[in-house]
DNA sequence: TAGTATCTACTACAACTCTAGTAGACAAGG
DNA sequence: CCTTGTCTACTAGAGTTGTAGTAGATACTA
């Protein structure tokens, strides 16, 4: 099953993932925009629709928390993305990401860091 | 200014960039989900209409094309993927790449000369 | 030139998104 | 107990998305 978020809901999934679970309250002051209390509920309530978020009583009100990981979420997110604007290619996702999105020279050395761990992983000698 | 589209529209955009300026016809050819003509035609209209196309008469038709690139779509789409899902950064989606998404050891070793080719080009030495 | 096929333009409509107001429950303070 | 504040439930409305039908223009065909 495709799990996709719309941007507000992804704001706050985000929050969520963070802080943890939260009151209405709590998730709205995480938000960067100023949304109304009820609004922040609404879209907490379509999440819980859409089975991504569960709440339980707390006190006078109600506290939420994912029912998704945030692993999960990313990994459809980039799947998505790769096939809707990279031909389902990440390679070219990838290649994309090098040429295009001006990285540091530091990132860069991390990131050959990482590949070199990668394939060190898979192949134990 | 966000370039975003939706799925259908991104479906859209991408036959028009992968076989160039197309008639109605052409598009709902390339298309992978089976659509009624009007449907394509009302896909390219919302798309002309955000200015992401444009057309021009062709003999009893029109004919479409693209007016952004493909690469100015991708690096803002996938800057959009980093803000909502990566905290902003590129390079824990970079992370996510590697260690999630099941790479084989070919792309991988072709990363790496991609970003060793990269580093090159920063620094000539 | 009358019929048929093909186009675009306009309209429709249900589902979803985004934002928020109002109503009613409930609890705390005095 | 009554007022006040906070919380959830319900409602609302404008905008977007996805899909397609109908109408009317235009061109080909017999």
């Amino acid at each position: 099953m495709r799990i996709s978020f719309t941007d507000r809901e992804a704001d706050v999934m985000q929050a969520l993932w963070e802080h943890g679970s939260s009151t209405v309250a709590e998730v709205r002051e995480y938000l960067a925009d100023p949304l109304a209390y009820t609004t922040v509920l609404t879209v907490l309530r379509t999440l819980e629709t859409k089975g991504y978020i569960g709440h339980e009583e707390a006190g006078r009100g109600h506290r939420f928390f994912t029912k998704v990981k945030q692993s999960a979420a990313r990994k459809n997110a980039v799947q998505h993305l790769t096939d809707k604007l990279f031909k389902g290619s990440a390679e070219l996702l990838f290649s994309h990401m090098v040429s295009e999105q001006k990285l540091s020279a530091e990132q860069i050395s991390r990131m050959r860091q990482l590949l070199a761990e990668h394939v060190d992983g898979e192949k134990p000698q």
